[in-house]
DNA sequence: GATATAATGTGAATATATTCACATATACTA
DNA sequence: TAGTATATGTGAATATATTCACATTATATC
């Protein structure tokens, strides 16, 4: 595999996505312009991708489905699942923790973290436990990926307590940049900034039609 | 201002969030090396985005706060509060129609919708109006950016309705890709997505130092 | 079985994004 | 007020990402 670049492997995950749809639909082939369609990019882009991947079809036949979806999860994972604990259990984070769809995805949200002591529940299904128990319960149930959803102000704190205690990858939704060992994966989601954009763009957009005119 | 470019605009509210921070910390001057670390990108691009967008400082002295912000206010608009509502009041539209931080960005949300009568709360500051008011209420109120947080299975028909009554921006929450016609912008946010990224990464990076022994 | 057709797979070409590097202007020092 | 150090602003260079275009080869047809 060539380096890894997030946008590529971002695109990849898209297309399996695309390609379970079109499955359960009782699709058995593919051809990369179908693929290309369903995500919005071009054929090439597929193929390309494809490409680097090792990910190969057949000359004129396009892609059988099972054949390509079983190399997929080869490379991308998706043979055992992941278990992830959420940090801070609010708003967000209780949105997250009472998510169905990443189940279908392997993904399984084993507990919540909080410090507000109220809002422990040992006994539910996925139980919310008291924040002094966090570095523990990663340490032995070897944690590796955790959602960060507490407060601004607490969040770098958090951070490098999870860390600490053996996490590699985090998914934070506190709009701030948290610094961290270039060796542990942060993906950073910015609700704020979306909208912010989206304003602008619909802005631009007026602007536009009206130099048009 | 040159081809709008998603990328550079999005970096562009990220230092102004950086810069509002320094300001109250009591700043005066910045230097673009300063947001460049802040933010976390070099500072002869943080100087080309300013560049690129006419903001400029002070041969020698950086760039004055109070000065700055202004300009980027007047390009990248804080002037006027926005308008938004959610469509969509479940587990994730009711965090962010309660999250607090979007009013210091001049974002208001205004009203939820939800096709479940129970949800229905007329006299809360923020009420939850039935569906059926949905288009009536974009179209008296001017709405022009709505956030999409109802079932993947209702999503595509739901962003119909928001369009036609004249909704132009969408933040999107629905796993999957929505069409639309081109003069709508639509962003998507695909938590599931963020998840198994960061998690194909972590898996690369053990893969990695295993390689490395 | 021979032939035409159509889709893959991939280097080469192009487009986009980032970084370099330095001439320029200005704030500070003495 | 002259001299110097230092950060900007931006073309040019480089790096990264996408698209083109076509040789290749499997499938379908006759
Ligand atoms: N809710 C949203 O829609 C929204 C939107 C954009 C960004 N965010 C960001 O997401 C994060 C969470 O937002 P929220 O609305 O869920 O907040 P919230 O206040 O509802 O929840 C935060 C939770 O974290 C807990 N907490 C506080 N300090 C903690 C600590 N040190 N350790 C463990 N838990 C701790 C609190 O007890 C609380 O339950 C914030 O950083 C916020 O800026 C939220
Ligand atoms: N909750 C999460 O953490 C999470 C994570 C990733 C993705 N998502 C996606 O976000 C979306 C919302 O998720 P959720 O967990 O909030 O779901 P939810 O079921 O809690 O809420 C959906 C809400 O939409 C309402 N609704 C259904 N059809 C509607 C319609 N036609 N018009 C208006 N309202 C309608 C329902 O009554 C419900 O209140 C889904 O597409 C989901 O896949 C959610």
């Amino acid at each position: 595999m060539k380096k890894a670049n997030k946008i590529l492997v971002t695109r990849l995950y898209r297309y399996r996505d695309a390609i379970y749809r079109m499955k359960y639909m009782g699709l058995v082939k593919v051809f990369s312009e179908n693929i290309a369609d369903a995500v919005g990019v071009t054929s090439s882009q597929v193929r390309k991708d494809f490409s680097l991947f090792k990910l190969s079809g057949n000359k004129r036949g396009g892609y059988v489905i099972d054949d390509l979806l079983k190399k997929m999860n080869e490379s991308l994972g998706k043979n055992r699942t992941q278990d992830v604990i959420i940090v801070g259990c609010g708003h967000i984070g209780t949105a997250l923790k009472l998510y169905k769809g990443f189940e279908k995805k392997g993904i399984r949200i084993v507990a919540g973290f909080d410090i507000d002591e109220s809002k422990v529940t040992r006994d539910a299904k996925v139980p919310i436990l008291p924040f002094q128990e966090l570095s523990q319960f990663i340490k032995t149930k070897k944690i590796k990926i955790g959602i960060l959803a507490v407060p601004e102000t607490a969040a770098q704190q958090v951070l490098d307590q999870m860390v600490q205690a053996g996490i590699e990858g985090i998914l934070n939704f506190a709009p701030m940049r948290l610094s961290h060992q270039e060796n542990v994966v942060v993906n950073n989601v910015n609700l704020g900034l979306e909208l912010e954009t989206i304003i602008y763009f619909v802005g631009e957009i007026e602007k536009k039609q009206y130099e048009e005119k």
